[in-house]
DNA sequence: GTCTATAAATGGATAGAC
DNA sequence: GTCTATCCATTTATAGAC
């Protein structure tokens, strides 16, 4: 019965809810506005034991950033690409432009963005352990596609960052500016819509 | 002779000084680790006098962004579309992964991203007068394609967004989150090729 | 391990002489 | 308008009692 798996120690509930207060406080205030005393008044307790559980503010921004990468295979749950491959397509297209235009998404992005230059690590970890495993998760499916003969051959990788900048580039990037008013339901679908026809198009086989 | 056009004033020069000051420890340190005194040391001078002509340091950071904008046409400039459209894609192509990679507009990002919530002014400004205007200036490009049958008819500012965000996104979330190695020509060269070929297969008159 | 209290430093902004 | 000197708030991080 006392598996070695799953002992929420009452010092591992405490991290967590360290990880949240700040993680709530990072989104809403950034990095450089979310101070240690604030962080330790909405998860209660003192500063003293904030910092027998992170070393400094920059251990905590890192434990914050891991604990945001959700797994590829998370991410694309429920949809496995059937045989109707543009359909597919438009499923993968509206759910990565939900979670790329996220509110979490957008704060780990401000967050690895604005501390890159300063504190690498931060960047470093997000896209090795988060962006770019998914785009490889996705260019699987391509290449499946291709070997099927419903896309023409090249590069999977590449098709996949092609597609689905086409279809949450511009948008993301207006959340990330803060620019009104935010993207609706409307505005992905025909974002989507859009990206998807022209990648059929451009990637149709021969 | 004396023109109210072009009187550099001793204080206009100033003016300049801080603002180039600010710009170059701000792309170094970002907006929190620029601090005002070390502006001060940088340009000379006494922190009054930074004061004497900016409110605060986030009117300096405003200044910072206004200064740079760079309108669309000096962007552009030296490069019109001829007959070959599809060459004439690449250049733009690859004009513009060098400057949304480039050291300049990498670190404007990083500001108006990292300081987007705080003062929406910074993101506000930068996309209504430096952004956004560009996507509509190569826009009328594309639907002067359109017009001409060289590309099917299509909302010309969405193809203009998803052309450039096929060309850069990737590449550019790799220099914003500071992901070693910096892309190369060959890496700018090859993503271009692979762009201008999926679009023009998207978007070709049938 | 956890709390109170505080150290130590830094930063934005200003007062007042010239 | 410009300089020197400094105020005052804030912040990260720690010392020491329990």
């Amino acid at each position: 019965m006392s598996e070695k798996a799953v002992p929420p120690s009452r010092r591992d509930q405490k991290r967590a809810a360290i990880i949240a207060a700040a993680k709530e406080l990072f989104f809403k205030e950034g990095y450089a506005g979310a101070s240690m005393a604030e962080i330790t008044a909405r998860v209660g307790g003192s500063k003293a034991t904030l910092y027998s559980h992170f070393a400094s503010k920059d251990e905590l921004l890192l434990a914050v950033v891991q604990d945001m990468i959700v797994p590829s295979e998370v991410l694309m749950e429920g949809g496995p690409p059937g045989e109707d491959f543009p359909a597919w397509l438009e499923w993968l297209g509206r759910r990565t432009v939900r979670r790329l235009t996220s509110r979490e998404f957008i704060a780990i992005q401000r967050l690895a963005t604005a501390e890159a230059l300063r504190f690498p690590e931060v960047g470093r970890i997000y896209y090795e352990a988060g962006a770019s495993p998914f785009y490889d998760f996705v260019a699987q499916f391509f290449a499946e596609a291709m070997d099927k003969g419903v896309l023409r051959r090249a590069d999977p990788r590449m098709a996949a960052e092609q597609f689905i900048e086409m279809c949450a580039g511009w948008l993301m990037r207006r959340v990330l500016w803060n620019i009104p008013p935010a993207p609706t339901e409307a505005d992905i679908e025909a974002n989507v819509r859009l990206a998807v026809t022209a990648f059929m198009e451009g990637y149709r086989a021969r």
